[in-house]
RNA sequence: CGCGGGGUAGAGCAGUUGGUAGCUCGUCGGGCUCAUAACCCGGAGGUCGGAGGUUCAAGUCCUCCCCCCGCAACCA
């Protein structure tokens, strides 16, 4: 296979903090699927994730568990690697910030960077969030909270190390000028030259009020900050700055894959880094979007809100690894946030995998077998159905790598699902069962299967970057166990004369979407029940336990300012003469007194009603009721055995409820 | 005039350099029976947030306005 050139990509290092979730296996699914598609296109692709294990943060955390920081990280990151072993993601390297050959190597690179004369020593104070690990400006706090997380912050000031950042100011808007594929999409670039023209200030890179990180050299009792530390792994997995074997190799970095929160330090720290320490600039940062939980970023802080299951390795137990590469790769756009939910993801499952791909695999290959005795037949004529079926199928490869070079995963899946629905559609317009009712039509079903045949398997390689077990297994199904999937076989349409199929399960089982989405809603309801247990805080707790109300229909704001809410106090309270649930109530509401009757004459006794302070709904349509008006309504609550509880307040008749 | 992101069929979304408005689901009707009650065809449904403007031509460019979502401020 020819050889393109290198290709080398990476994801964030995550921090081990806890476990990941579907958010992160985003981000590395997108990695991964793009290494294997480059792999496969002949790339010599180097494919880089890791994890960033210093700070304080992890300090505390391990302290809390009581054992050691690096005793903690261990535990975590074999987690992750279990993880990503699940999920096959197909990483060349894994860093770890905590290992030797990152630490001396990220040490070259400050020692560069020092020696460039940029990094110079200063005080640093703000306030602190222990938890974030963020120094907040006094403005930034939300009621003198951090506004992260909402936890106390506390008055630091240390002597630290700085980074004249702000040297390099204008080479960032330059290098976005001359070169504005560095930074994709292109909404992203101008937030980040915004940021920029606000001005930047120089960088703390340093710490002093922990020691769980990469020593400052020659000033041990500083530890390196996370911006130095973190991003230069995709650098020291190279081998470093001084390396000339793997950083010769494939450094500059091709793609930077980031989410879209951390594209500042990619976009502008980063560079500014490879600037001061001469190194060569990555191609390409691309900032993608977040997956949203109902509306919001999916946190491992916040407490799950609706009863989507989240937890990558449950979905995997329950759908397999392909079905959510594929619902994550096909349903969201690169750079754009989505929403995440399990009805989304099983319709996905459902209609893409098991009715439009397994069932095409499926029939095809009974039909193989019922009609040619197993064995795929020579194509004997050509119709123009049988063309554009071909045209469509080696047509397609071309397409996907158009969409591929773009990031756009979902665009050139649906390029292959184009092949897929095409040859669906082909099964109907040529209806081999009829065909096979007429000997002399024997010529043309064995073209159609035939046909079929390589359409599926130009599929199966289409996908294989993206699905590689579900790739061979249709092509087990299809006859071709044990042969090489290779890029350029997508290219050609007659390669299956001869060979026999191989029936086997349904590749994608349908799944009965009502039923699994209520058993997802009780393993999301389980897994909140056990986080509270685990949980000490009382009101994280009932946070966890809590289960949303059935409500009424969702109504705007416009529709709640509609309604005029009064505090009144009843004067006068006395049944209603025509009715027996009835109690009219003469209410003073400011200047005014008006009569409201209520149906609650079995909770109250008038006389228990008199001088209570009461909410009235004040600007209801007056109505009769047994002959006598009401002016409003009085609120009351639903208590047990159906009686109702007046809502009543302290505030003054006459105000305005809002 | 705080920053940014959005407003495209009932829902969720695509719409590259301006040139007949698309996709998936849902819905209605039809076809088929090889297949995982799957598959295929057709219909209905959009004044592309609003108003101006540029242009032979605007969802796509310009101006103003409205609304929604993050952040900042504050509140519901």
């Amino acid at each position: 296979m020819e050889n393109k050139g290198k290709f080398y990509i990476t994801t964030p290092i995550y921090y081990p903090s806890s476990n990941l979730h579907v958010g992160h296996t985003y981000c590395t699914v997108m990695a991964d699927a793009m290494a294997r598609f480059r792999r496969m296109q002949g790339y010599d692709v180097r494919f880089l994730t890791g994890t960033d294990e210093h700070g304080q943060k992890i300090q505390t955390l391990a302290e809390e568990k009581g054992v050691t920081p690096q005793a903690y990280v261990d535990e975590v990151v074999a987690g992750i690697k279990e993880l990503w072993k699940t999920m096959e993601i197909s990483y060349d390297d894994f860093i770890r910030t905590t290992e030797e050959r990152h630490e001396t190597r990220v040490q070259q690179i400050w020692n560069r960077m020092y020696e460039k004369g940029d990094i110079y020593k200063g005080k640093y104070e703000g306030m602190y969030c222990t938890p974030c690990e963020s120094f907040w400006t006094e403005s930034q706090l939300v009621d003198g909270k951090c506004p992260d997380c909402g936890r106390p912050v506390v008055k630091a000031e240390e002597e630290a190390y700085f980074f004249k950042l702000s040297n390099y100011a204008q080479k960032i808007l330059d290098l976005y000028e001359e070169h504005p594929e560095f930074l994709q999409p292109e909404t992203r670039r101008n937030e980040m030259k915004a940021f920029i023209n606000q001005g930047l200030e120089d960088l703390c890179v340093s710490r002093c009020t922990f020691d769980w990180g990469v020593p400052v050299p020659n000033d041990p009792k500083h530890v390196m900050y996370v911006w130095v530390d973190a991003l230069s792994n995709y650098v020291t997995a190279l081998g470093g700055p001084e390396d000339t074997e793997l950083m010769g190799k494939y450094w500059p970095a091709d793609y930077h894959l980031v989410g879209k929160e951390i594209v500042r330090f990619h976009s502008i720290i980063w560079p500014a880094m490879l600037m001061s320490a001469d190194l060569p600039l990555p191609k390409h940062v691309l900032g993608h979007g977040w997956l949203l939980l109902g509306g919001e970023k999916v946190s491992k802080s916040k407490a799950a809100k609706g009863l989507d299951v989240v937890d990558p390795v449950i979905l995997i137990e329950r759908y397999g690894i392909d079905a959510l590469k594929y619902f994550l790769l096909r349903e969201y756009t690169f750079g754009q946030d989505g929403n995440f939910n399990n009805e989304v993801m099983l319709k996905r499952m459902n209609y893409d995998l098991a009715n439009d791909l397994g069932n095409l695999v499926s029939r095809t290959v009974s039909m193989i077998e019922k009609y040619c005795g197993g064995v795929i037949p020579a194509a004997a004529i050509e119709d123009d159905f049988d063309k554009d079926l071909k045209a469509i199928a080696v047509g397609a490869r071309e397409k996907v790598e158009a969409e591929m070079d773009k990031f756009a995963f979902n665009m050139a899946l649906e390029e292959i699902w184009v092949v897929v629905r095409r040859a669906n559609k082909y099964i109907d317009e040529k209806a081999p069962w009829v065909l096979a009712k007429d000997e002399s039509k024997k010529a043309e079903l064995d073209t159609v299967m035939k046909n079929l045949a390589e359409a599926i398997r130009v599929v199966s390689v289409l996908i294989y970057p993206f699905m590689h077990t579900t790739s061979d297994e249709i092509r087990k199904q299809i006859g071709l166990e044990g042969t090489e999937t290779v890029w350029d076989d997508a290219l050609v349409f007659d390669l299956m004369e001869g060979v026999k199929v191989c029936k086997g399960n349904a590749i994608f089982p349908r799944i009965d979407i009502d039923k699994e989405l209520e058993i997802l809603s009780g393993i999301a309801e389980e897994i909140a029940k056990k986080k509270a247990a685990a949980s000490a805080d009382p009101v994280e707790k009932a946070i966890l336990e809590s289960k949303p109300l059935e409500l009424k229909d969702e109504i705007v704001y416009d529709d709640f300012d509609k309604m005029d809410f009064r505090v009144g106090t009843i004067l006068k309270a006395e049944k209603h003469p025509k009715a027996d649930k009835l109690l009219v109530f003469q209410v003073k509401m400011g200047t005014e007194v008006r009569q409201v009757i209520s149906g609650v004459a079995d909770s109250y006794k008038p006389e228990e009603m008199v001088g209570k302070k009461v909410v009235v709904v004040a600007n209801l349509k007056p109505r009769q009721l047994r002959g006598m008006e009401s002016y409003g309504m009085l609120l009351f609550a639903d208590g047990e055995d159906g009686k109702s509880i007046v809502v009543t307040t302290d505030a003054p008749d006459g105000s305005v409820v809002c």
